[in-house]
DNA sequence: TTGTAAGCGTTATCAT
DNA sequence: ATGATAACGCTTACAA
């Protein structure tokens, strides 16, 4: 199908780098350097050039550069959400770094379902399209790791460890070690713990990590927990509140505060908390970690961190990679910080230990 | 650079159709087909070329391919935010329509700075790159729609009207009429307006439409409205509480509800109410609009909109016009819904109108 | 049913 | 500094 059959059939040919060429009364080879910005073309040529592609509104096709060189300028995000919290702004730090730096993104969602991963992630959807991929907080299978491996391109996962990959987040054991002997300064000795697994599977290390910092910390202050505390959520607001009604409506002894895996987990449970006329922090003190956005909001206590600045960083290092900076990808591990607000408070004096 | 010393300089060539046909002994012509599922080759040896390119785990460079046939299998998706409710939702709908049908999402975020449009959305952005392109929820300049109508690949816009362009969304007034009306016939006379714009000034269409629903039936019910009942805000949580603090830190009578052209204002005022010692729905009643994922978790009544079913309705109309049917892309009206939950009542005695 | 071969619009090598 | 020209890997008339 020719050029000029295409014209006719009604399609958009669009102006092509031979179309400036010819305007220019130059070749195409002059017309590439220039409108790249490379060397070895006159000022005055160069100049001319770029005129008469405005002028012609010129863009260059991104398939067939891509074809001529390699290499596609997009990389791709894979995504086991992309409606929560730590993912959507990871998103935003990643589309920044890369639009600003020339390069497209291209959005893959495993979630969507709740329940189970339900797209599997081949390589066929990536393959020969991105030039790196950047893995948002999720595990992969061993099968899919593979071929990862094979197509042998520039990969990071943001927001939590996996094995054979580098990676960027923050450390979930500090970090959570640090929300726990927050309330743990503050006299409290029992605190019950909200955690869970993600729905669908996507990633055991960053909520076990949490866990593990929570559980060591009490152990090392000598506080012990009855198992009853120990509640299973799914890492939701919905999960937060069924959390709170379950941990409450046991018998017997109820805890002086309330340790979260992440911030919604957390305002479920205040909400709920507040709904059954229990009082934050007066009869519990809530603590989370993240920093959501509607934590602010509510008072709440947690411990920070920055997706938009992990998403950033993760990318960055991508970029540098495929930039030539080898060795650019290297596991990397961001800040916390605590952030006391409203819904942590020494436990009433009748309660204390 | 032929292929040869692309290897020999470490590249990573893939494995190409030619290898494929080469070892199932066909033409490239017959591979194609083959492994796009076209007619035209025998039973026998598609299975056999299907088995091979199996075997070398060949995958079609979408560059390639693009440049042959001039499309390129994915969409793009212009978005002002990435981490507002609305967007990541509606941006999850098209997601899952997309990849399903074997297209590719291309995100351009054009937020992130809060304050104004950080980045202006040119034509060369998404030139030659996409072959159809989905706008969610802001308003283009006449300059932007001017360029976008000149590529002329199907465009539609999720989740607001704007001039020009085909588009599918809730009648947001009708929604805020709804609301209101909700408000009034609970006996509510004097109730207030949280309403604003948008930060970066993105769509003037919706919060207008919304303000308009609410003041046209108030005006039918006969209530007026003090000029310092009628607050701004720009659509976060965050507004939503210094909108609250500003209606109630003025002199003279207060009203019994408060409308909110969108749920996490409402929200917002809603949690700074408490933090005052109003309570909401005695002294109080809210109202918003959209259902966020937290708005179950407070109790706030809301007309419902489902942003990710109008995501992929919006995607199934542009992929079934690429299909070739056209007129498959029009205006269309998505469904609203009020929701009644905690944050409603009727006015209390003493203080009705 | 299968193959041949001419494009698709760039980039990059090598001359000039 | 500039130009010919051969790739890049696929699709698609058209011929066989």
């Amino acid at each position: 199908m020719a050029r000029t059959e295409r014209a006719q059939r009604g399609g958009h040919p669009g102006v092509s780098i031979e179309d400036v060429a010819a305007a220019a009364g130059v070749s195409t080879a002059t017309v590439s350097r220039a409108v790249r910005g490379l060397p070895r073309v006159s000022p005055a040529t160069r100049e001319k050039i770029l005129r008469i592609a405005g002028e012609l509104g010129y863009v260059a096709s991104s398939s067939a550069s891509g074809l001529a060189t390699g290499r596609t300028r997009t990389v791709g995000v894979l995504a086991p959400y992309v409606d929560r919290w730590f993912f959507f702004k990871a998103i935003e730090g990643v589309d920044r770094e890369l639009h600003a730096r020339g390069y497209n993104l291209s959005l893959f969602n495993l979630g969507g379902q709740r329940g189970a991963r339900e797209r599997l992630f081949s390589k066929t959807m990536v393959y020969k399209q991105i030039d790196a991929l950047l893995v948002l907080c999720m595990s992969l299978t061993h099968e899919e790791i593979d071929d990862l491996q094979r197509i042998d391109i520039p990969l990071i996962v943001v927001g939590g460890p996996v094995e054979d990959c580098p990676s960027i987040g923050i450390d979930d054991y500090a970090a959570s070690a640090l929300a726990t002997s927050h309330l743990i300064k503050l006299g409290h000795r029992d605190i019950a713990l909200l955690h869970g697994q993600d729905d669908s599977d996507l990633n055991f290390a960053v909520p076990r990590l949490r866990v593990e910092g929570f559980t060591d910390t009490m152990a090392k202050a000598g506080c012990a927990m009855p198992a009853h505390w120990d509640i299973y959520g799914n890492f939701t607001v919905g999960s937060g509140q069924e959390g709170f009604d379950e941990l409450w409506s046991k018998p017997g002894r109820k805890p002086t505060a309330l340790f979260c895996a992440s911030d919604e987990m957390a305002i479920g449970a205040i909400l709920q908390a507040r709904r059954r006329g229990v009082r934050v922090p007066e009869d519990l003190s809530v603590v989370g970690i993240d920093n959501h956005e509607f934590s602010e909001a509510l008072g709440l206590t947690t411990v920070a961190q920055d997706p938009v600045d992990q998403g950033r960083l993760g990318t960055r290092m991508l970029l540098d990679e495929l930039a030539g900076a080898t060795g650019s990808v290297r596991t990397t591990v961001a800040s916390h910080k605590l952030i006391v607000r409203e819904t942590t408070a020494p436990p009433r004096l009748d309660k204390q230990g």
